[in-house]
RNA sequence: GCGCCCGUAGCUCAGCUGGAUAGAGCGUUGGCUUGCGGAGCCAAAGGCCACAUGUUCGAAUCAUGUCGGGCGUACCA
């Protein structure tokens, strides 16, 4: 309906003052009509005549147009449009719901990070739920999407780990089996912070740990590498549980910073001088010479650092998928760091230039006081879910796993991305107002009516809308654009922003439109039928479940 | 110091590719209700869109500066 106006806009405009223009169709004030254009107003200076008079020059043509009902000139110079009923009920018909701007583009993208032997928090939950919405949008757009995921299994927080472990199983590895599978991650948790605490306060620990993380690099003991190849497992066994339970998917591939290591590391030494250069004992890359921060790749110990592991997985996946682009989302004050390793690559190696995007994100704080400003506290995960089930139960409801999935979900999607997210719990779980919950009750009230009404939906060409029923295709209307728009910016807060505003336009209708029983029970149960199959195909892309009953 | 991000209603946020009286939710106050899922609907109160200058027919939106907050800035990831 907006590309058709745009069109037959910018057609009569060329043909009454044969200039071209740029047509921006917008959504006025339903006072104004149904879409309103400011094309008058930016010809004036151009055609040197008052905007209005431009204005009644175009609507003079274009209300000629069968698909228009009234054309307005208002203000300034706006042109309002008004559409005929029979124009808006075809988009009953033949609405797409799907878009395909990115078709026969190959993207890869890091949904989940998080590293093994040390416990999940909040801000892996927020990262694996955005990360996996935009894999979303880039697949609907039509992408062949790959979902990967990156894991750091070597280095400091191993070493403090494996110390910790070894030393409970204390040259006994069956001492592992012992522990239960719902013990397992408590039981990790725990040896990482027994490890830390040692590294920092006892000497001989921390260089046994100075050891151990030689050892992660390059594992010859076999004892060690029994426990650590199963903790490793474990570790990465509970995550696919919690990535299931936050209802993103899986990735098809997991990345191990062993593996990108080396190859970095050889990608580093073999650009010495060039574009590289060694400083005090490191080499490192002079950001500075672009603008950016000069950060070290390979520290003067010899090993390879995050900056030279980074380049090295760019090249795995450029061998795994020869990718278009490929998305990394991290926290914000990760941002500057990427800028200098997304230079570093693009000279180390130009065939890569422009494909590896960092998309920034805010982090994720409690709106309860006492929680949020506790510095240093981590919020655990588990801790988090148990809250929310906590939560649900306040308000005198059986929590499941549809309803908390959709309460964070939600909760952390309808933000924009890159500001922070002030996680309020009890709003989360609420059904009033604009969260996950409300939404899902809105489909499954829908269905129901749709299940109880013995008639076909039907809606009728030559049907005239009342003003409710008009207001609602309207707005389902707008949903193609507003997906469009979120694909191509990957911004999923559009989408919710939208689908809160599509329920309250639907209640509006319902609060004075009787369905059941009413003459025009089949062309409100087709608006109905459109609206349910619009919020399933909305919360499907936010990966949000919608049950038909609660 | 330098760089990046942010500052919109009491709180949490949309709006930012410049357009008509700046919108939601929560909270507050008042109304609607024998009815299809009222978990709703209607209404009121609440804003110098941090401040200043500039560009423009037109600025919350763009530019510059100021103030306030966050983050980053060599061997963590």
């Amino acid at each position: 309906m907006k590309d058709r106006l745009e069109k037959l806009v910018h057609d009569v405009v060329r043909h009454l003052f044969t200039v071209q223009v740029i047509v921006d169709i917008s959504r006025p004030d339903p006072q104004f009509g149904d879409a309103a254009t400011n094309v008058a107003m930016q010809l004036a200076r151009e055609l040197k005549k008052p905007p209005r008079e431009i204005a009644e020059a175009i609507a003079a043509e274009i209300e000629k147009d069968a698909d228009i009902a009234k054309v307005e000139v208002a203000g300034p110079g706006f042109i309002n449009v008004r559409f005929t009923d029979v124009a808006l009920a075809r988009f009953l018909y033949h609405s797409e719901l799907a878009s395909l701007e990115r078709a026969g583009e190959t993207v890869v993208i890091e949904t989940n990070n998080p590293n093994p032997f040390k416990d999940l928090h909040i801000g892996h939950a927020y990262n694996c739920i955005i990360a996996d919405t935009i894999a979303n949008l880039l697949e609907a757009s039509g992408a062949e999407t790959h979902r990967v995921s990156y894991h750091g299994d070597v280095g400091l927080h191993v070493g403090r780990s494996m110390w910790a472990i070894l030393k409970f199983v204390d040259g006994d590895a069956a001492k592992l089996d012992a522990i239960e599978l719902k013990d397992r991650a408590a039981f990790m948790s725990k040896m990482y912070v027994e490890g830390a605490k040692a590294d920092k306060e006892d000497e001989k620990a921390h260089a046994a740990i100075e050891a151990l993380v030689q050892q992660s690099f390059q594992p010859d003991d076999p004892l060690f590498k029994h426990v650590y190849e199963t903790c490793k497992l474990w570790s990465f066994n509970y995550l696919d549980t919690i990535i299931e339970r936050l209802g993103s998917r899986l990735a098809e591939k997991r990345y191990l910073e062993s593996e990108a290591d080396t190859l970095g590391v050889k990608t580093v030494k073999n650009n010495i001088d060039d574009i590289f250069t060694e400083s005090k004992g490191a080499i490192i890359f002079k950001g500075e010479d672009y603008g950016l921060h000069t950060r070290v790749f390979i520290a003067s110990r010899g090993t390879g650092l995050y900056e030279a592991r980074d380049l090295g997985l760019m090249q795995l996946k450029q061998r795994d998928y020869n990718p278009d682009k490929s998305y990394i989302i991290t926290a914000e004050e990760q941002k500057d760091y990427f800028n200098v390793v997304i230079k570093a690559a693009e000279l180390a190696m130009p065939a890569l230039k422009g494909i590896t995007e960092n998309i920034s994100t805010g982090t994720v704080k409690l709106s309860t006081g006492k929680m949020s400003s506790r510095t240093g506290e981590v919020l655990n995960i588990e801790w988090l879910f148990a809250q929310l089930e906590a939560a649900i139960k306040a308000r005198g409801a059986e929590p499941n796993e549809a309803i908390i999935t959709a309460a964070l979900r939600y909760a952390f999607l309808k933000v924009r991305i890159g500001s922070d997210v002030i996680f309020d719990i009890n709003e989360s779980v609420s059904v009033e107002g604009n969260s996950g919950p409300y939404l899902q009750y809105a489909h499954a009230r829908a269905c129901s009516i749709l299940a109880k009404s013995k008639k076909a939906p039907k809606a009728s060409g030559t049907m005239q809308f009342d003003n409710y029923e008009r207001a609602l295709v309207l707005k389902l209307q707008e949903y193609r654009e507003v997906t469009v728009r979120a694909m191509d910016e990957l911004l999923p807060h559009y989408i919710c922003t939208y689908l809160y505003e599509l329920a309250q336009t639907f209640n509006r209708f319902y609060e004075h439109s009787r369905v059941i029983d009413d003459p025009r029970e089949q062309l409100r149960l087709a608006l109905i039928a459109h609206y349910a199959e619009t919020l399933r195909h909305g919360l499907g892309l936010l990966a949000i479940p919608a049950p038909e009953y609660l």
